[in-house]
DNA sequence: CCTGGCGTTGCGACATGTGCAACGGCCATT
DNA sequence: AATGGCCGTTGCACATGTCGCAACGCCAGG
């Protein structure tokens, strides 16, 4: 184990009970102030600590940020895992999950279909952005000019006869969605695969993922697929339920 | 500055974007993977890093707990006290800060006029809080249900003849000051002092308390106090940015 | 059975962090 | 105004703690 870095993340417990001076964290740390003005430096420009302007040290901006993506990164995929392989059992389609991600939406995980005749897709691959369900849902809880600005600068392939064709009717659409708290696509990127998707959101109310049920055509008809939507909102609410309800991991033993 | 320190901290942001194993930590960190061992070790016994069943790594639930602490123990009047003496040294007026709790608002510190005549008030005694501008700031940002049902059952004492007269004006004068940003009370409360007042936010942008300068007629007008606004507010938000450990130095290095 | 990849360990060389002592600014006290 | 004490800061010589190497053990895939 290393002792300077054991010393250094030594001070961030010591801070978080309140601030404190240089004198005060050498001493808890039992070593000189030297010492601890170079840990406490090196902290301060990484941003976990931040210095008020009595001089004194406390826990700085980028922990909190850190601390946030820790939680939302924590576990989205593993809680969300099993509730996509029970609703595959019980529907026998394809299931999807997906986050939105630097102007792309990504499938984070997915169940493939029971039946022969299956959906083409590939976790991590960015899915069609203006027509997938699961898109919508992630764009339309988007800040409005962020929304915007995104929809503006898409480009709008027409996959079929149904995709959306501009980013006109893209806006209407999401704000539809954003309306009704689920999404479809009937035919939108390929002619006879139709989808309905529904969204997990976290402790703040804000989509965090999408998940979908996907199946062609030619093993249930759009109307078919459609009855599947109470089904697939109430397992989205279960994953949201339980991501943000628990405290997920136990932390390491003192 | 501390080069394992250093390299130890680079690896929270590299974690956040995702797990990552050994091998890859070791990389991007460039250098070998029995110092990157290491470092992973120490910031695991320290439960910043979590170690997942596939032997990846990723950011630890500790990280939440400590940001989460930190956040408890944050002390506004610490932090904006030294801002409140400056404020007053440079405009030579009374200084409030105030919060809001249990259906109240509260001076909990205040800087007295450096002029003869005060105006009267007390640290830790209610604020009339259908007419002072801090009251209205704080209020202004409570949950739209919770800001309704208050203003119903409040009391609108006519001090003045410029006092709220009802649930339906406060609520609209409470939307204005919404919008705009920061509040005033002209004679609200004592026919003859005014106030103007900014708000305090946090982290996530919520308003967390309010600060405002208050002048009696015979010192300033309610013009000349108006223009001492944005004073008031770059000191506002100089808390504000202190206080949700903002550092307004340089970043990392890559 | 072998091969390749990955995490882990022990160790010598040396870069790095350490504590000391001295400096300088700030504030309160005289 | 002058003084003394407090605290953060800096430069430096020493040795301590850290680094990278190489080798080992383990598991999975061929």
């Amino acid at each position: 184990m290393s002792q300077t870095v054991d010393r250094a993340l030594s001070i961030l417990p010591l801070l978080a009970e309140g601030p404190a001076d240089l004198g005060q964290v050498a001493d808890r740390l039992g070593v000189h102030k030297s010492t601890a003005l170079r840990l406490l430096r090196t902290l301060h420009e990484h941003g976990l600590v931040y210095r008020q302007s009595d001089q004194r040290y406390r826990l700085g901006a980028r922990l909190f940020a850190l601390a946030q993506e820790a939680m939302e990164n924590l576990d989205i995929r593993e809680i969300a895992h099993p509730h996509l392989v029970r609703l595959n059992e019980q529907c026998g389609h394809t299931v999807h999950l997906a986050v939105y991600e630097e102007q792309e939406v990504l499938y984070i995980d997915k169940v493939d279909s029971r039946y022969p005749v299956r959906m083409y897709s590939r976790i991590g691959k960015p899915v069609a952005i203006t027509v997938a369900a699961v898109a919508k849902l992630l764009l339309a809880d988007l800040p409005t000019a962020e929304r915007r600005a995104l929809a503006e600068q898409l480009d709008y392939p027409l996959y079929t006869a149904r995709s959306t064709a501009n980013a006109e009717a893209f806006l209407k659409e999401l704000a539809a969605v954003r309306e009704q708290g689920w999404a479809t696509d009937l035919g939108g990127h390929e002619e006879s695969i139709n989808c309905v998707a529904a969204p997990v959101r976290g402790a703040d109310g804000r989509v965090v993922a999408a998940m979908s049920v996907s199946a062609p055509n030619v093993v249930v008809t759009a109307e078919e697929l459609l009855t599947l939507l109470p089904l697939v909102r109430r397992t989205a609410d279960a994953i949201s339920g339980e991501y943000s309800g628990r405290t997920p991991v136990k932390g390491t033993p003192a």
